[in-house]
DNA sequence: GTCAAGTGTCGTGTATACAAGATCGATGTT
DNA sequence: AACATCGATCTTGTATACACGACACTTGAC
């Protein structure tokens, strides 16, 4: 628990919606979330009050929170903005890299290789979001860093479900092998060129995923 | 005033610390601001919990809350950030201009001729944002529109030093000639390019700026 | 039977009260 | 004289109380 309730809460809730226990659309009752966590609606309003200023929910005045539904077309956005960003972050890396980041990139890149092999895509989940943390980190800027997690962070949900998608692991692994490369050899256009692609497939797998849902 | 009192504060406060009435590393007293704008803390106390969350103030538990200070460095990771993501938005807006988009930046690239002309670069810096959130818009994705506002006004004060320096205002013009032009002739890597270039070098300036201070 | 208006209830918005921690100063000791 | 410890005061964190607005349900009229 962190130090104080309302930034706790904020967390709590956060990690409730990015999961999906609270879906898009739906309501939360103040009273219900303070009975929930067993606290007073004062800290769960604080609580909301930050959400809403991240864009993760909605207050309406006198009509509560609900979770905000990004809608495809919109996340497809937020897809292309991060394919933009990370791909900064290629670049950065590429011309700023020193030894420790070097590792830091090897050492997740071959964490990803295992759970790839192993067709684990839980545990690739996990070492993918590691290794993109390691390019953010080896771009030596701090902003970006953050703009990225956070980014990272709220198409948590809709990453997920495209691991699952057939081969599409062992592509992955295979671009982020082109990507070390790239790095390592400070090719800065070459690193963002590919990490635009690597996230931006995403998007567009995701657009692609929405269709087949919506005609089917 | 917004419908709601929370609201409200924040957006006089944001606007306070963003004209620089609040300096940076100024403690902001619960109380004081209740007095000062005649409501009870709850509603100011939301206010912060927002700023907070945005990233313009921190609030260190049971310490207060404090205006940040980016610092010259994180202050010109943020430009590099923003030349990116309008890099993106005239990427975008080359290849999807319709009429209206195109009437839009016609218009607002007439008005910075003419306050550029006048030398009026109070006026210029007006209608400067005018031009840039017309190229956000031609877009068409809202979400970078978003992003890039946002960001757009939170460099606000260190972006408007700037046009004070020596034929800036003249520079500036002459670039937005040939962003239009790359925009209107639907070269979207030649707008990237070109925005890029003119974002980023804002960042450099104001770096130039700091360097300069420092050595006094 | 359907639609509209009024009233009641529920939930949010703001204020205030109380508790707990942090800061600053004073006093005592080394 | 300087440093540490204890205490008072001030500010923040949380709870609770009250007021106002929105929504739903009921009742009456057409």
């Amino acid at each position: 628990m962190s130090e104080n309730v309302g930034r706790w809460l904020r967390d709590e809730i956060e990690n409730a919606i990015l999961s999906n226990e609270f879906s898009p659309g739906e309501r939360l009752d103040e009273m219900v979330l303070a009975n929930r966590f067993g606290v007073s609606r004062t800290p769960v309003r604080e609580a909301l009050m930050q959400l809403d200023a991240i864009g993760l929910i909605e207050i309406r005045p006198r009509r509560g929170a609900v979770v905000i539904d990004p809608g495809p077309h919109r996340i497809y956005e937020m897809f292309e903005v991060m394919a933009e960003l990370e791909g900064l972050a290629g670049s950065l890396a590429a011309r700023r890299l020193d030894d420790e980041a070097r590792e830091a990139i090897a050492a997740a890149h071959k964490r990803c290789e295992l759970s790839a092999g192993a067709g684990d895509s839980d545990a690739y989940y996990y070492d993918n979001e590691a290794f993109h943390k390691a390019i953010y980190a080896a771009s030596r800027s701090d902003f970006l860093a953050e703009q990225c997690t956070q980014l990272h962070r709220r198409l948590r949900p809709y990453r997920r479900l495209q691991l699952r998608v057939r081969n599409r692991l062992a592509t992955s692994f295979t671009e982020h092998c082109a990507i070390v490369d790239a790095i390592f050899a400070g090719d800065g256009e070459e690193a963002r060129r590919l990490l635009r692609a690597h996230v931006g497939i995403q998007g567009e797998r995701f657009s692609d995923l929405v269709a087949s849902m919506a005609t089917r």
